[in-house]
DNA sequence: TCCAGGTTTCCTGTTT
DNA sequence: AAAACAGGAAACCTGG
C-alpha cells in the first residue's frame, strides 16, 4: 500500500461496502454526533489527500467520510456557519445522498446550504455517469481484495489505518464527549461488541436478548465469529498489517512503540506490537475514563442501551454492552484494540482513589465513590 | 529532563 | 467452561 491515493480509495469503498445503518442513525440521533471537525480528525483514515478524494469517486460510491468532505468543502465556499449543522445529517453514504431529492437536502442542510449541495450533487452525478465504465470496475477490484484478505484472516480494508501521519491532530481540537460516535467504529471492532447480557432499559435483569444487540445502533451482523467472542479468538483481536507511524517534529514519518506493556512475542498472531493500529496519543486533562462512562449515564441519547441506572440516587450503574462501551472509549482514544478486560482494569483503579466503589457480587455493576461529580440528579438538574 | 497522574497492556489466580 | 473480577507489574503518554 504505497500510493496514499490507491490506499485511501481502497478504504473507502471498503467503508460504502460494509458501512450500514446510517439512515437508521440519521433517523434516530439527530443531536448527539460530533462536528464535522471533531469527526474528521477522529476519523484515522483522514488526511488532507483523501480529503478531496470524492472529486475522483461517483457520488454513488461516496463513502461516509466523502459525503463529509464534500460537505465541509461546500461549508468553507459558502462561508456557512458549520456550528449550525449536525453532524448526523452529514454522515451517510453516497448512495443515501443519492437518494435524496432537492426538498429533502433543504430540509436537512437548510434554505441556504441544502440548494447548494443538491446542485454539486447533480454536478457530480453527472460527471461520473459518463465514466460509469471504470467505477464497477474498481469496486469489483475492491470486493475482490477485500474477500482475498478476509479469506487470509487479513482485517478488512476498512480496518487498515492508512497514511496516520498525515492526519495530525491539534490538542485543541480533541474536546472531551463530542468525538465518540458509534457510527465511526470499525468493522473489527463490531464484531465482539455483543454481549450476553444485553438489556434494553425496560427489560429486567433476568432477561436476555443478545439478538437484538446487532440492531441497536442499525448495524447488521457482518461476520462476526461463531464463538462470539471475538476478543477470544485470536483471529478478531489485531488487525495485523497496520503499522503506527507518528509524525515527527522534524516532518519524518517513523515507526513508535504503542503504550502499555507489550506483548509477549510468543503468542500467536502478534506478528509485531509495533505494528498495531494505534496512535498513541493521551487524551488531555479532563478527559478520565469515570467522565466518559457518567456521560454516557448522563445523556440518554448518547447510551443506546450500553449502560443502565440500577440505582440512580447511589449512583450504581450497570454495563449492558461493555465491550461496546469498551470500543467507544478505544474509539475516543484512538485505541482500536480497546476492551472491556482493559477498561475495567482502569475502572478498578479508581476503587483506590474512590471514584468508584465495589459493588461485590453484582458482574458489571460499579457504583460512583465520593469522590466522583457530576452524576447526582442535584448536581446536574435534571431527571433522569 | 524529570516526575506524577492516568491510563494501557499483560498476566495469573479467583469467583460467578 | 467461559466470562468477569482482582490486582500486581511494567510501559506509555501528557502536562506541569
Amino acid at each position: 500500500m504505497s500510493s496514499p491515493c490507491l490506499s485511501s480509495v481502497l478504504t473507502n469503498a471498503n467503508l460504502t461496502m460494509y458501512q450500514t445503518g446510517v439512515s437508521d442513525v440519521l433517523s434516530r440521533q439527530p443531536s448527539v454526533l460530533p462536528s464535522i471537525n471533531t469527526l474528521q480528525i477522529s476519523n484515522p483514515a483522514y488526511s488532507s489527500i483523501s480529503s478531496q478524494l470524492y472529486r475522483q469517486i461517483s457520488p454513488h460510491c461516496w463513502a461516509a467520510e466523502n459525503v463529509l468532505d464534500w460537505i465541509s468543502d461546500h461549508v468553507e465556499s459558502t462561508k456557512f456557519d458549520a456550528s449550525t449543522l449536525s453532524l448526523a445529517y452529514c454522515a451517510m453514504d453516497g448512495p443515501t445522498l443519492c437518494q435524496m431529492s432537492r426538498d429533502q437536502m433543504i430540509a436537512l442542510f437548510g434554505p441556504q446550504l441544502g440548494p447548494h449541495l443538491h446542485q454539486s450533487l447533480q454536478e457530480h452525478k453527472t460527471k461520473y455517469e459518463l465514466q460509469s465504465l471504470s467505477v464497477p470496475e474498481l469496486n469489483e477490484t475492491c470486493l475482490l481484495l477485500d474477500n482475498f484478505l478476509d479469506n487470509l484472516n487479513f482485517p478488512l480494508l476498512s480496518t487498515i489505518r492508512i497514511g496516520q501521519a498525515e492526519g495530525a491532530v491539534s490538542k485543541r481540537d480533541i474536546e472531551y464527549g463530542d468525538d465518540y460516535d458509534l457510527t465511526g467504529l470499525t468493522m473489527e471492532s463490531m464484531t465482539s461488541l455483543g454481549d450476553t447480557e444485553y438489556l434494553s432499559d425496560n427489560q429486567s435483569d433476568s432477561e436476555h436478548s443478545s439478538s437484538s444487540n446487532s440492531g441497536m445502533f442499525g448495524f447488521s451482523n457482518l461476520g462476526s465469529p461463531e464463538s462470539g467472542s471475538g476478543e477470544s479468538d485470536p483471529e478478531f483481536s489485531y488487525p495485523l498489517i497496520s503499522k503506527v507511524h507518528i509524525k515527527t517534529e522534524k516532518g519524518e514519518s517513523r515507526l513508535k512503540r504503542p503504550r502499555g506493556r507489550p506483548p509477549k512475542i510468543s503468542r500467536e498472531h502478534s506478528s509485531s506490537i509495533y505494528e498495531n493500529s494505534k496512535k498513541n496519543k493521551h487524551a488531555p486533562r479532563g478527559t478520565h475514563l469515570w467522565e466518559f462512562i457518567r456521560d454516557i449515564l448522563i445523556h440518554p441519547e448518547r447510551n443506546q442501551g450500553l449502560m443502565k441506572w440500577e440505582d440512580r440516587h447511589e449512583g450504581v450503574f450497570k454495563f449492558l454492552k461493555s465491550e461496546a462501551v469498551a470500543q467507544m472509549w478505544g474509539q475516543k482514544k484512538k485505541n482500536s484494540s480497546m476492551t472491556y478486560e482493559k477498561l475495567s482494569r482502569a475502572m478498578r483503579y479508581y476503587y483506590k482513589r474512590e471514584i468508584l466503589e465495589r459493588v461485590d457480587g453484582r458482574r458489571l455493576v460499579y457504583k460512583f465513590g465520593k469522590n466522583s461529580s457530576g452524576w447526582k440528579i442535584e448536581e446536574i438538574g435534571i431527571s433522569m
